[in-house]
DNA sequence: CGGCAGTTTGACAAATTCTTTACATTTGAA
DNA sequence: TTCAAATGTAAAGAATTTGTCAAACTGCCG
C-alpha cells in the first residue's frame, strides 16, 4: 500500500486541493475557537481575520469585505443573526457559513431567513467546515462563468434553477437539481457514488447508495433522449457515473 | 437509518462503492465494539489492525501506519487525545476518525486541537462511519500525479479515466484500469503478483494470481500492437509484469 | 388528521465484470 | 535436450453491479 503510507512531510494539509485564494473573515468570541480556528484555515492557505464581536466584524467587512464569512451566532455587541442580516442587505452573494450549538429546528428556519448559505453545528470535524467554506467558495468563484448550459434540446439555467427541454420547463426536484448541477460542474470526470452522497447529500445523510442511482434514474428519464440508452448521464461500471455534454 | 447495534446480517457490502484498498488501525478498547467495527471494515475489504489501548496503537502506527485511524478517545494507557496529537505530528496528513459519546466532547475546540479530521458521536450508524472513512481517504487519495500519459498511439486520461487508442476510446473494466493505473505509476518497476493483488485488488479475498494475468492480458489486447509480443506491458519471468512506456 | 410530493429502500432481473479452469506454449535450469 | 515450473490464452461459470419499479417512509400543508 505504497501510495498510502504516510508521509512525513512538513506542510500540514487535510487533503490535498489546490490553494485556495481568499480572505476569510472569521467571526467568533470564544478566544479558544479563535485560536484553533484561525490555525486550521492559515494552515490551508487561507488569509484569516478574526473579529471577536460583531460591530468590529461589520466594520471590518466594510472595510476590507473577504470572500467567505464564518460567523458564530452568538455574539456580544451585535448578535450573529443582526450581522448576517446587515452584511447579506450590503453583499448578498457574499457567503456566510454559520457556527451553531444546537441542531434546534427553529434555529435552521432562522439561518434561511437570515441568507445564511451553510450551517455547521458544533461540535463538527475541521474537514467538514473546510469543505463546506470550499463550496462557499466555489459558489460564488463559478457562478458569473457558467449559468448556462446546454446540450441536445435542454438547457439548464443555474442562476434561476431552472431546465427547460425544447423550450418548455422541466420540473426538478431540490435533489435532482443538485445532482444535476454536481455532474455538469464535473463534466466528463468520473464521479463515485460515494462522492456524490457526500457532496450532494451532504454531510449529515448517509442514505444507501441505491438513492444515487435513482436520481440519476430520473435525471435520464427527464433529460435524455431516450432514457434506455443514455448519452450524457453514462454509467461507468464498477466505478461510478459520469456527465457528458 | 440503523444504529450501531444494527446487525449486519449477510456478508455482502452495505453499498457498491468500489472495492477499496488499504490497511484501517481501529483503536477501541470496548471489545464488543472492536469486534463489530473489525467485522464491519472487513466485509467491505479492508485490511483491520485492532488495538486495545493507546500504547499499543502508537507502536502499530509506527511499525505500519495504515491508511486511516478510527479512534476512540476513550482509552487505556495512553489517552485518544495524546495518540492523536503524537500520530499528528508524526504524520500530519494520516486522515483520524475520532469516534467518542456526545459527552466526551462538548467543545469544538478539543477536537480540532486534537487535530483530528473527521468525527462521529456514539451511537453512530455503520453507513455513515463507513461513509467519513471513505471520504478521508477519498482526500487522501486524490494524487497531484500527472493526470495525461501516453504510448504509442495510446493516451491515457486518468482523470476522465479514458483511454484512447489513435483517437477512439478504447473501454477498459474497473479492474484493468486500476491495473494500468498501478503499472504506469510504477513503470519500469517490476511488479509482483502479489504486489499488485495487494494494491490493486486490496486485501481481502485474493483472487488467484493467474487473475493478474488475466487483467495483463486484457490489457494487452486492448493496448498492445502486438498483443502477442508486447513491448508496453513486459513478463519478467518468475517474477512479475513490468511497465515499459 | 389525511393527502401530497419528494425521498429512500428493497427486490428482482438484466447487464457486465471477475475468477476459475483447462489446456497450450514458453522459459530456464539441470 | 529434457523436464518442471511459469506463463499465455480462451471460454465457462460465479459474482458483482446496475436498471428499474413499486412500496415504504418523511416532512409539510391545509
Amino acid at each position: 500500500m505504497g501510495q498510502f503510507a504516510a508521509p512525513i512531510s512538513t506542510a500540514r494539509s487535510l487533503d490535498s486541493a489546490p490553494r485556495p485564494a481568499g480572505r476569510i473573515l472569521i467571526v467568533e468570541d470564544d478566544p479558544a475557537v479563535q485560536k484553533v480556528l484561525k490555525r486550521l484555515f492559515e494552515s490551508e492557505g487561507y488569509a484569516v481575520d478574526v473579529q471577536g464581536n460583531g460591530q468590529s466584524a461589520l466594520e471590518s467587512f466594510q472595510a476590507n469585505p473577504p470572500a467567505v464569512i464564518i460567523l458564530d451566532l452568538r455574539l456580544p455587541r451585535l448578535s450573529g443573526s443582526d450581522l448576517c442580516k446587515q452584511v447579506k442587505a450590503q453583499a448578498p452573494t457574499l457567503p456566510i457559513v454559520v457556527l451553531s450549538a444546537t441542531t434546534d429546528v427553529s434555529d435552521k428556519v432562522l439561518l434561511l431567513e437570515l441568507g445564511a448559505d451553510d450551517y455547521v453545528t458544533k461540535p463538527f470535524s475541521p474537514r467538514e467546515l473546510l469543505a463546506r467554506v470550499r463550496a462557499a467558495l466555489r459558489h460564488t468563484q463559478r457562478s458569473p462563468n457558467v449559468n448556462l448550459v446546454s446540450f441536445d434540446d435542454i438547457s439548464i439555467d443555474f442562476r434561476k434553477m431552472e431546465v427547460q427541454r425544447d423550450g418548455k420547463v422541466v420540473t426538478l426536484t431540490a435533489q435532482e437539481f443538485k445532482t444535476l448541477k454536481f455532474l455538469v460542474e464535473n463534466a466528463d470526470r468520473v464521479i463515485g457514488r460515494d462522492e456524490l452522497l457526500n457532496d450532494v447529500w451532504g454531510y449529515q445523510n448517509y442514505p444507501s447508495t441505491r438513492t444515487v442511482d435513482n436520481h440519476i434514474l430520473k435525471l435520464r428519464q427527464k433529460l435524455e433522449r431516450d432514457p434506455a440508452s443514455p448519452v450524457h448521464f453514462r454509467t461507468v461500471h464498477g466505478m461510478g457515473y459520469k456527465f457528458v455534454r
